[in-house]
DNA sequence: TTGTATGCGTTATCAG
DNA sequence: CTGATAACGCATACAA
C-alpha cells in the first residue's frame, strides 16, 4: 500500500506538503496541492491511521462494553452510540462481557492496548475494579444503564428505584396484595434499585413482604421461566408478577402461556424493557420503556465531551422512561422495530450534576 | 503512560528485551525476564496496539458490515462474529450500513484508514463498487447473507433460492392459489433470490403470477404493513403471503392484526427469519430460520483463516435454514431470546468451494 | 509557500 | 543470552 512518501515523490513535493493538503492545515499553493492530490488519487492512497495515531495520540476508537448484543435494550444502546460516534468520526468496538467480570477483564486489557479514545461501560457488577483501572489510566469512562461503588464519572440511566415503587404502588391501587418479582443477579445495579422500589412500594402500602415472592436469577428467559413456574407452584401463588427485564419477561409469558393463565384476568405482569411484539403477545402487559437509543446517544456525546474537552464536573444523566400501560400507544410499542422514529427524536437531557 | 522505555529502564535492560519478555519470543534467562516482569507490573504497562501494528502489520482488528444491528438477524450474527473473534484475539468493529451505498462507501474508507486486518460484509447492493475496492488493496474479505456479482471471494450464506420456492411449492400444495410476496429492494441478492423462487413455484406449478401480488421495498416492518394494506384491499386478495424477511412479517402481523384477519383460516404467513416470541403472537406462522450465529461464526472462521493463512481458493459455504411449521418446536422458536443453546451447537460446514 | 530534522512506541536485523 | 541500530508511516517544531 502506498505511503506518504510515495505519494510525496510522484507529487515532486514533501512528505510534509502531502500532510498538509491532506490534513487542509497549513498554506499550500494550489498548483501544488492539485499535483498532491493527482498523486494520491493515482496511487490509491490512504493514509494509515495507525501511523497517525502514534502521533497524535488520538485512535478515533470507541468502546462499548455491554452485556450482550442480541438483548434487544442493548442492540438498541449500542445502535445509538454507533450512529452518534459515526457522526464524530468515530469507531466503535462491541464487547460482550455476559455479565461475566472476567470477561469484562479481558475487555478492558483490549482497551487499554488499543488506546481507544474512551469506554462507555454496563458494568457487569458494581464492584468491576478493572473498570477503575480506565479512570486510574485516565481513559475517558462514560457508564451506562448501570452504577459503579464510589466512581465519581459520568453516568446515564434511567430512574430505576421510583420507576418500579410507582410500578408496584399502582398495582396495588388495582387491589393487587400478593404480587411477585422476578429479578436480575446480585451486584448489578439495576436489579438492586428495582427490587428496593419494589420493597418500599409495599411498605409504603403496609402490604407484607413475602419473600418467597421474591426471585432473583441472571436477565434471562430461563430465569423467567423457572421463577414463573415455581411462583404458580405456590400454595398462595401472586396475582401479579413484575419482571425486571424482558428476557425475564419472555420467559414468564412463555411458562404462563404453556400453563394455561389468562391474563389479566388470572396474572397481572408488569416488566422493564421493550421487546418487539410484546404488546401483540400480550396486551394486557403494562411496560417501563427505557429510551436506550437515546441513552445510547447522551453516553456518546458525553463521552466525546471528555475526550475532546475541557476539564469538567462529571455528569449524572437521568432519563424518564415512558410507561405504556395496557392497550395504550400500541403503535409506538413496536416502534423498536424501525429505529427511524426514535432517531429523529431531539435528545433531551434531564441531567443532575453532582459533585 | 508508561512505554517499553520506561519498562526497560527500571528493570536495566534494553527495550528489545522487554520485548522479548511480552511477546515470548527469543531466549531470556529467567532472572531478567523476572525483573521485567515485576517492572511491568510496579508501572502497569500496557503494549501500545497503535506502535505494534505500525511493525507487526497486524492490527487484530475486523469491520463487521451490516445494514443494522437492530433487526434481530443481524444482532445474531454479529455475536457469533463477536464471540468467534474474540476467541481468536481480534477486536471486531461495528458498522450499520443501512442499506445505503453511500454509508457503505464511507465504512470501506475507515477501514482502509484503519488497517484492519479484514472485514466481514453484508453488500448493501450487489453491484457495491466500494467493496470491491477492499478485494484490489487486498484486504481479507468475506460477504455474508449476500452476493456481489462478479467477484470471486469466500461466502457465507443459506440456501435462499430453492428454500423459498420450497415454502411457496408446499403452499400450493396446500390449496393456495393466490399467494402474496412481499420482497426487499432491488439490487438485493437475497431479495431477488427469494422472489425468484416465488416465480419458479408457482410456474411449475402452472399457477399464473399475478403482478399484483408481487409487492418489493425496504426490509423494514413499514413496507410489510404497507404492502399487507394495500394486499387486503385488492378486489380479489391473496389467501396467504410470504414475507422476506421479519421484519416485513412483523409488518404484515400488525396489519393483519388491526384489519382483525384471522391467521391461518383468513390468511396464511410464512416468512424468512425469526423474531422472538414471534411464534406466540402468530402460531399459524410458517417460519424459515436462518443459523444466523453460525453464519457469524463460520464467516469470522474464513476470515481468519484467510488473514494468517495460506493462499485457498475462494469458498462458498451454504447452510441449510430450518423449517418451522406451525405448531412445531416451539420451545426452539424462542431459542434467540438466549443463545446459550446456539452457542454450544458444534459448526457444520456444508461447503462447495467452487472456481 | 515549502522543506529538514526529529520523535511517537515498537520490533527486525544484525552484532556481540 | 543481550544489545545497538534502523525502520514502520506520519506529524510537530523549526527553519528557509
Amino acid at each position: 500500500m502506498a505511503t506518504i512518501r510515495d505519494v510525496a515523490e510522484r507529487a515532486r513535493v514533501s512528505p510534509i506538503t502531502v500532510s498538509r493538503v491532506i490534513n487542509e492545515i497549513g498554506p499550500v499553493k494550489d498548483e501544488t496541492r492539485l499535483r498532491v492530490l493527482q498523486a494520491i488519487d493515482a496511487l490509491n492512497y490512504v493514509p494509515n491511521q495507525q501511523a497517525r495515531s502514534l502521533r497524535s495520540r488520538r485512535t478515533h476508537t470507541l468502546a462499548l462494553l455491554i452485556t450482550d448484543v442480541t438483548n434487544p435494550f442493548w442492540t438498541t444502546v449500542a445502535r445509538g452510540v454507533e450512529d452518534k460516534a459515526t457522526e464524530n468520526n468515530f469507531s466503535v468496538i462491541l464487547c460482550n462481557t455476559d455479565e461475566d467480570v472476567t470477561k469484562e477483564q479481558r475487555y478492558v486489557k483490549v482497551v487499554l492496548e488499543k488506546r481507544v479514545d474512551g469506554v462507555i461501560a454496563a458494568p457487569a457488577s458494581y464492584e468491576s475494579a478493572h473498570l477503575r483501572q480506565l479512570c486510574e489510566q485516565h481513559i475517558p469512562l462514560v457508564l451506562i444503564d448501570r452504577r459503579l461503588d464510589r466512581l465519581d464519572v459520568d453516568i446515564v440511566l434511567c430512574e430505576n428505584l421510583a420507576t418500579s415503587r410507582g410500578l408496584i404502588t399502582s398495582l396495588i391501587a388495582q387491589g393487587h396484595r400478593r404480587i411477585a418479582v422476578i429479578s436480575g443477579p446480585e451486584k448489578i445495579s439495576t436489579a438492586d434499585e428495582r427490587l428496593e422500589g419494589y420493597r418500599q412500594a409495599l411498605q409504603e402500602a403496609g402490604v407484607p413482604i413475602d419473600p418467597a415472592l421474591i426471585r432473583r436469577g441472571p436477565f434471562t428467559q430461563e430465569t423467567g421461566q423457572k421463577s414463573t413456574g415455581e411462583l404458580l407452584a405456590l400454595s398462595h401463588p401472586p396475582t401479579a408478577i413484575f419482571a425486571c427485564n424482558n428476557f425475564i419477561a419472555c420467559g414468564a409469558l412463555l411458562t404462563l402461556n404453556e400453563q394455561g393463565v389468562r391474563m389479566p384476568q388470572q396474572m397481572k405482569l408488569v416488566t422493564f424493557d421493550e421487546i418487539p411484539l410484546l404488546s401483540l403477545v400480550a396486551p394486557s402487559l403494562t411496560v417501563v420503556v427505557q429510551p436506550a437509543y437515546q441513552m445510547g446517544v447522551i453516553a456518546t456525546e458525553l463521552l466525546i465531551e471528555q475526550i475532546l474537552g475541557e476539564q469538567r464536573e462529571s455528569q449524572e444523566v437521568v432519563l424518564e422512561p415512558r410507561i405504556l400501560l395496557p392497550g395504550q400507544l400500541q403503535d409506538e410499542r413496536s416502534s423498536m422495530l424501525s429505529l427511524t422514529s426514535i432517531r429523529s427524536t431531539p435528545v433531551q437531557r434531564q441531567s443532575s450534576s453532582r459533585q
